[in-house]
DNA sequence: CTTATACTGAAGTGTGGACTTCACTAAAGG
DNA sequence: CCTTTAGTGAAGTCCACACTTCAGTATAAG
């Protein structure tokens, strides 16, 4: 069932990638520039923004020798709104049940 | 780094987690019951109950012989803010953009 | 033309995690 | 007491995945 949100939590679990998506929010950069202030290669690097930009969370261009990455402006809307979703469910049935124990006064 | 959002995120991006927790959305549920819809064995319901538990999605409590699961009002909320954030930082870098290219005209 | 730079592809390694089976404990119910 | 029900613990299997190295390719610079 829905393979997107599950690559795309999947691709957030790894907290390199995260680091990356949190150096993008900054701007868009290149992988060797992105690779720098992490502990991994630069072909560790390439991989994981190969995995970020197949979960649409993440989009590169590659003009002469360099890669550019940069953030999908919508990329991480799923997973707030899955989580938004989940909240307010719960959050309803705990005000429904709250509202039927106050009806024992 | 963070390695709550770490765990928090990764045991999301398992698939019968997240239709754990789907279920359990809808109100309490006791091992075997949350086992029934999934095809799985029960042993690995309780492994998976465990790992949510560890990173405060769920919270479990038994009573005799059956543990019963519910969500944890706030257990998604870190990545709710998480993804928000992002966003956030995001959309107004390209609001900055957009007013410089703008001021073109 | 030569050299340095920026990345890519293939292949291998090692670890973690999802899942199973099996044997077991403990609580309900007849 | 005996049996079913509900879950647990340990151990093992299997696959995915993060990461590396190494050998390339293509572009830029001197």
């Amino acid at each position: 069932m829905t393979p997107d949100l599950d690559r795309l939590f999947q691709a957030l679990g790894d907290p390199t990638r995260r680091a990356i998506v949190d150096r993008l929010a900054e701007g868009p950069a290149s992988v060797s520039r992105l690779a720098e202030p992490l502990c991994v290669t630069v072909t560790a690097v390439a991989q994981h923004l190969h995995v970020l930009e197949q979960c649409g969370v993440v989009r590169t261009e590659k003009v002469g020798r360099v890669r550019t990455a940069s953030l999908v402006p919508d990329g991480l809307t799923p997973v707030e709104r899955w989580a938004r979703d989940r909240r307010s469910m719960l959050e309803k049935r705990l005000d429904r049940l709250a509202e039927i124990l106050g009806e024992g006064d």
